[in-house]
DNA sequence: CATGAATGAGACTTCATTCAT
DNA sequence: GATGAATGAAGTCTCATTCAT
């Protein structure tokens, strides 16, 4: 096997039993037991644990954005590239779960040079992210859908609160729900007719009664 | 000090440890320095570290759970419970970040009877949401709002998909950006006059295109 | 319930603990669990866990050697004499086997003072035995087996008894203390011209007296 | 050194603690020192401190068993058989008083799997010891007292031995062998007719052959 | 007499990493 | 390329013991 395909090999296990167990639970012992190498031996390949989490989460992240940069190139419309954004993320990822799971809970974890590094991709995508929506600001339409993944979406925007709350950008908590509510409520595109600021309404009358 | 206060004490200081490092990095000896009790003498508050980071998510989402429920039972305006539900995840997390992110990351750190506990509690948690959710479908309203809190929520939302994906449940990649996209552009409330199953067709006509 | 009668109840649950975990493994929190009374409360009865050990091993030689003593000052018949020294050792073993292993297995745990004061009556036991078995050697042809071999493989049979003694199969402290008189004095080969049973004999009659 | 060596160099050394110190207060860094190697580096060899006695036991006693089965294929004669089962004991425990030691005063200790498994080699041996014993009260009269308590007295007599065996005084293997087997045969009182010293011709012829 | 709370010392064990082969 | 053997550092936890109350 040649020397490329056998870090490859060791990467995907890596992610594996990093996603399963932790970053920090995991041992390079559990690696060397997953892959069939011998503990030193896996040494060859990464100069450390932490290289070795840095491999995975560059490889996951620069993949998804190279994708995405590619193919928004040739599309125009502003839903259609919404929806590429999203498409092309859950494709990757959810084929990748654990390679998700790596890059979601140990974005901390890495230091220095190999934060750094791991940085300036997030940046990168997040920015193109950015620009997509920024374009959709014009446009409209709605649909049903069942109670349980809105549920779930719901949680997820509020969860992943502690990625990003900057209590001076963000305003606190009142300012922040009304805003969470408004957008789950009413969506991004604002329909014709709609009673605008009811959302905010619904807070205020609420905050009145406490 | 009362004892009881003493655990709060400590609790706190190890949320806060626990948050910044993760809980695998963070050594006992850090909550020993932080709360400035001798190593064994935090033991006489927790026989384990494991039960230290138990008492920490129990006890974070018991206090949401409660203030929920119980707020709930004098609401009855749909709107008003989706703006609660919300303000008051946010109200008690952005003022305990610590907690929000000890409870989030740290989901599946703990293992048999402390997990399952918590994982009750969780559970129960959900199922308020839910119907909450549930009780609005039938209303409706827009407005506007920034690009940068649009995408965190949709970041957060795609992000999260690692805490709930079930492919028998929530089906493949396409389908979820479809929905995901929908939920995003037109919201929870179909305004008036929505050209239905917009997002749906702009989902298909990628499709069509790949 | 008066001072006195709690350290012996203390003693006794020590020994147990002490007989099933060994000293080491025992902890002095198993003892405050096993008698009911707080950690810091059995403190008043001894000055260091040490202490403890001395207490139960002072206690359960003298004890013996006090009631061998005694009663050897009324038997004047050699192989009664023999007799008792085990019925004796075996009688009191028997119904306290956690103080026999204690003993038994203890030996050298104590350091210092405390051990000093152990070994002065054992070896009072040891020299009170060696004397009887001396007194039984002159009564019979002499031999170039010393008495010192015979009494130290006399104890080890006896000390030995807490590892297999089944109250089923073994009977009581008087049949074992026959037959292994028995063995001791006639051996596995009974010789022509043996007095049959004189072990069992000695043992009756000395059983009658009693 | 080759790993099996080294590993042998450990247990020497390991049983050299434990007997002096017993193994609860004996630490792994104790072993550390005496060996000369790393804490760490010990961990290559044994998994658990438990481990490590478990090696050390089952070594002991397979040795001794398998020597015993071994010879005894060769030996007919009932009193010589008698003699080599104790002639072998003595000959491996008084060159290897340690591992007596942590034999006879750790049995207890192991738990579970490495309980079980010591406890197969011992039942073993006790079955051929007993074995031995049988053949001799069947070559000679029946009597009350059954094999079973004889053996376990024999036991004792010899396992108690690391209380007190001191070469100057107590002789070798041999000599002590000879007076083990002549007391355990014949009984402390020589009865008239007595095949005087039979035990130590069985012994010589036994030694004679070897 | 008794105890809740606290502590310094030290236990076993695991880890990431290295180096001679 | 690969590994068996080794190690320093650090981790969690338990222990005997104390002291103010």
């Amino acid at each position: 096997m040649p020397s490329d395909q056998k870090l490859e090999y060791i990467l995907k296990h890596a992610a594996a039993i990093f996603a399963e167990k932790g970053y920090d639970r995991a041992s390079v012992r559990d690696i060397s037991r997953a892959t069939g190498m011998s503990l030193a031996g896996l040494y060859y390949y990464f100069r450390s644990k932490e290289e070795l989490l840095y491999l995975i989460q560059k490889h996951a992240f620069s993949t998804v954005v190279e994708a995405l940069e590619k193919e928004l190139q040739t599309l125009h419309d502003p839903v259609e590239r919404l929806y590429f954004l999203i498409y092309n993320h859950l494709r990757y990822f959810l084929q990748n779960m654990d390679q998700l799971k790596v890059c979601a809970l140990e974005v901390d974890t890495l230091n220095g040079y190999f934060y750094e590094k791991v940085a300036e991709v997030r940046k990168r995508y997040f920015e193109v992210a950015q620009g997509v929506v920024q374009s959709i600001l014009l446009l409209h339409q709605p649909s049903e859908r069942d109670a349980r993944l809105a549920t779930l979406q719901l949680f997820g925007s509020i969860n992943w609160v502690y990625m990003w709350y900057n209590p001076k950008k963000d305003g606190g908590a009142r300012e922040m729900s009304q805003s969470i509510v408004h957008l789950f409520l009413y969506g991004l595109i604002p329909a014709a007719g709609e009673p605008s600021r009811a959302g905010q309404r619904a807070g205020r009358r609420y905050i009145a009664k406490t």
